[in-house]
DNA sequence: CTGAAAGCGCTTACAG
DNA sequence: CTGAAAGCGCTTACAG
């Protein structure tokens, strides 16, 4: 079965291919209605359907957009793709997802594709390994938005959480429940990668505030495989803490496994509050207090940046940092 | 600042576009050395970068695949894509993730933007709405898997799990730990969804082959809104059950949720199994036996066989359903 | 070993 | 109100 073509609606309409082009885009201002009546016809027997890849060469818009995330598996990552989908339909555009893993030579490979590809701009948590390429692209005025991770330098919108504030409150919280032995348990610092570098500047701050000494023994992070022993020499430590504050949903699970296997119980013997929400959250007993990230808002938000790069062409280089507000949700863990 | 095209690098190098467009194609049999240099060059000094786009529109294939997903926040959804991302991505492939949400006018739009959009082909978790729309596909041997659903008389390949075997498993798992009274708690079987549909087979023909007799009171279904009630109505039978099959993880939470609110106890006043992995079985206490899919396996296999079908162009009607093996994973909660 | 020319399927001034 | 022609940025026989 051959491909149906402008050409052929054409032909067989009696018509020129660009009065079956103007139909197509509803230019009707100055169609006879036999003219689109016949041309509707036509299009319906032969089943043509437009080949839009020939539309956008000539427009230089493919209505797709690049979504590059650090991985799909995570529940964040799912709630911003979903969003983005979302105002993404509204707009008929489509998007493109990719896992970068946190690898910046994957990332690289994908940025470059997605361009090739042209479309029409990219979304993406930043591994933070690209930075030339970054800036290629900012100073191209290719639109591209940043989630989750801020880049140093790099001139271009940013959507993330108020990381800081997000600790602040989680030690606030387990403060007014009168705990003050609390510590921190988080993924490494080594890429000062954003959101943990600034939940461990909330933490600190909050200790300060609250007027509670800094525990170097307190802040405990580590690569999942080391977790567990971890979070072991943590409660053996002389002077334990009475409460933990895990920094995201991997270490909240985690301290819950260590809690599990060692028959702690929460929140008589630690108290728990984690960033991030979890979908067990309610269900599990006790219920757990979490900090929770307006993911659906920030994946809008982000898309909406994207989309208004995109749509208007002047260079507005107004980079902008877009915080969004944790929210505490109160449970039983603490 | 103007795109490069290749008719400028020709232009620069002295060659022409044929030649460039020879070595971007890797055919350098016959290319000089110093042409080839000479190209190199000038590629890398006018920062060039191919328009996949017009390549797409010359040789038929995008080098991309559509996914319509019932909806992304599912877990098994997101590790299927992140299956078929891994295999498109070894074959730099690009995938368009859309979302139908269960609805058939979303599928068909979908569908028909990315058919538009020239995808080579596309892997769906079909929403039965769309019959003739996917005759039309397969008629034009247009390359489509399904995955997780089966559509009565489309002959297209299909991944799914063997979804009769997964509830039987379940019921001898049940009954092994001597249990009898043994009731199913599904989401609503008015369309007849091919999973839910199957499961509720399986859990018949278990308690068949285990001479229990089946009791209609013990088999409940609707939707999430209504869970609580009926969950309700299930536990204060005059003879309840001793055991509930949740048949997937949506209502395993409503299980768990209602299990919290009224302080039952697992596995001692209430055995508990659920079809599906759920990220907090370990965790939870106790800690909840599961029948896991091989998700990660089935959608790779959906993308290896969009591509067989891609790659070869022959019309090879060999629809095939592929079935996979359920994994039980014994824990404590039975 | 390399180039001129046609073509992929559209859109878009421009002319009439 | 409609058509002829050029062009988007590539690829690909074919000729030399």
């Amino acid at each position: 079965m051959k491909k149906v073509t402008i050409a052929d609606v054409a032909q067989h309409a009696g018509v020129s291919k660009s009065t079956v082009s103007q139909y197509l885009n509803q230019r009707y201002d100055y169609m006879g209605e036999q003219t689109k009546a016949r041309i509707e016809e036509t299009i319906n027997v032969l089943g043509y359907r437009p080949n839009i890849l020939a539309r956008s060469l000539k427009q230089k818009s493919t209505t797709t957009i690049g979504v590059i995330v650090a991985n799909i598996l995570h529940v964040f990552s799912t709630q911003v793709i979903r969003a983005i989908e979302d105002v993404c339909n509204e707009k008929d555009f489509h998007v493109i997802i990719c896992n970068a893993d946190n690898q910046p030579e994957k990332e690289k490979k994908y940025i470059e594709m997605l361009r090739a590809k042209q479309v029409d701009g990219i979304i993406a948590f930043p591994t933070g390994g690209n930075i030339a390429l970054y800036q290629d692209l900012v100073r191209e005025n290719y639109p591209i938005v940043f989630i989750d991770r801020l880049i140093e330098g790099i001139e271009t919108n940013t959507v993330l959480l108020d990381n800081e504030k997000a600790a602040f409150i989680a030690v606030e919280t387990l403060v007014k429940n009168g705990y003050s032995k609390i510590a921190l348990l988080s993924p490494p610092f080594e890429h000062a990668i954003t959101p943990r570098m600034e939940r461990l500047n909330g933490y600190k701050n909050a200790l300060q505030e609250y007027q509670i000494p800094l525990n170097e023994e307190y802040i405990v992070s580590g690569k999942t495989s080391e977790m567990q022993s971890l979070i072991g020499k943590l409660i053996y430590l002389k002077d334990p803490p009475k409460a933990i504050l895990a920094t995201n949903d991997h270490v909240l699970m985690e301290l819950l496994t260590y809690v599990k296997k060692n028959q702690i119980r929460i929140p008589e013997e630690i108290g728990v509050i984690g960033i991030d929400e979890v979908s067990f959250a309610d269900i599990y007993s006790p219920s757990l207090t979490t900090i929770a990230q307006p993911s659906f808002e920030m994946g809008a938000k982000a898309a909406n940046l994207l989309f208004e790069r995109i749509q208007k062409k002047e260079i507005i280089n107004q980079a902008k940092i877009y915080r969004f507000e944790p929210k505490l949700i109160v449970r039983e863990s603490c």
